[in-house]
Parts: structure tokens; sequence; C-alpha cells
DNA sequence: TTGACATATTCCTATATAGACATATATACT
DNA sequence: AGTATATATGTCTATATAGGAATATGTCAA
């Protein structure tokens, strides 16, 4: 078998490191494919084929304007991605406290 | 071109969901590749070649118990993917006080 | 040393890309 | 209608799987 399809959901849409530059370039405001392509330095059916994958899986939305189709990120795609990977914050936290016992244990060798 | 390797990073790694099941598993607690097997109800080959994929990419550690492999998640190596999903967080936090000031208007209509 | 147990690796195959290039589709303008 | 612009899709190719089956490697125990 191989591997899941990069449409089969937002974590192997975005295992791929371009369309995860899309989506930050469209995080903050809707852009068209020209201006993704002219801002990121891709070719243009690189860019139709990114976006139609992130399409696919709900990453990006888009709306028509004249000849323009405007993409912007749709975050609450990549939310579920943020509360699996946040599962683990509770070692970071560990980790913290680790360090910070270290740092007490130094200041309290002096 | 292919699609990039899965041991190429951590977002390639974590696109394939059993690793991802493995992952958690082995979260809280150290395991053997056979309480893996029996746990997660795989076959040993595909565990031993998907914690070989998390091994090369540092999402898990190894140390020798006799004849058992011990594993264990490395959570730092997840910190990069919470940290993406993370620059994200703004627009929830958007959504939240859209939320909020829908629910006020209609407080307010009353 | 031999056998049993635990884990890793190899070989094989069907499948899915990503990029490059060419081309199709859609819309606006004159 | 005809042309230019904007975007999408199709074709081809090299590459990388994931799973299954078989087998190799490593370690302990008698």
């Amino acid at each position: 078998m191989a591997r899941a399809a990069t449409t089969s959901d937002a974590f192997n849409a975005v295992a791929e490191s371009r369309r995860r530059e899309i989506l930050n370039y469209l995080a903050l405001e809707e852009r068209s494919v020209g201006a993704i392509v002219a801002g990121l330095g891709l070719e243009q059916p690189s860019v139709s084929k990114h976006l139609r994958v992130l399409r696919d899986v709900g990453l990006v939305r888009v709306r028509r304007n004249g000849r323009h189709m405007l993409y912007r990120t749709n975050a609450d795609a990549i939310r579920p991605l943020h509360e699996w990977t946040k599962t683990f914050e509770r070692s970071w936290v560990h980790q913290w406290s680790r360090i910070k016992e270290r740092a007490e244990a130094k200041g309290k060798q002096r």
C-alpha cells in the first residue's frame, strides 16, 4: 500500500512544506493565485494544485472576484492538529519544571 | 518528483495515523515493541518500521532492556508542529469574539 | 551450543504523489 | 466575435511509500 492521499486529512495535506507556506501566506488576508505565485515564487500550475489539495481538506476557502480567485486560510481546519499536538504539552511542562529544578539546584549550590 | 520522505521531518512522519497512535501510546510511559503490537493490534514488522521512521526524525527515544526495546515519545520533537499550528490561533480568538459578539447581541435583543 | 523469544530488515507490489510542460476553461474588455 | 488575462487541469516521470510475507539479527536461559 502507498501513503495515504494528501487529500485524506489535514495532517497529510500539511506535510508538504509549500502548502504550509501557502497557508501562512493566506492566514491574515485573502490573496489571488497570482499573488501567491509572485509572493512565494512558485509555478502557477503548482500553486493551483496545492490550493486544490488544501481546498479538498477544507484548509482554505475560495471566493471568486471577476477572473481572480481569492483564497484564504481556514484556521478552523488546522485546529485538530493543534489539539493533537497539545496533548503532549504535559511533557513540556515537565521539561519546564526540570529546567526550573536544575536552575534552583544551581542556585542552591552557591 | 514524489512526496517528501516520511523521515524528512516531523510533519511528514506524523502524517500517518498509525504513527500518531503510536506516539499517543508512548506518550505517558515507555513500552516495548510487543506491548505496542498487542496494545494497538498491529503487525510486528509494521510497528518496527513505523518506529524506525519515528526514531529517524527524533519523535521517539529507545533504550534496550534485555531483549526488549523500550520506546517512548519525545514530545520535544512535536513542539515545532505545535508552534506552527499555534500561529493560526489568532483566528480562533477572532472566532471566539465573533461568537461572543453574537451572544451579546442576542442578549441585548431581549 | 541450542532453542526460544523479541525485534529489525529485506523483498515485493500497488499506489500516490510533485514538478515540468502543455493545454483547457473562465472571465473581462474592446 | 476576438483577444488578453487568470486559473485549472491533463500528461508524463522519478520516487517513495505501507503492508504482507519471509527472514535476519540479537539476547537470554538451560
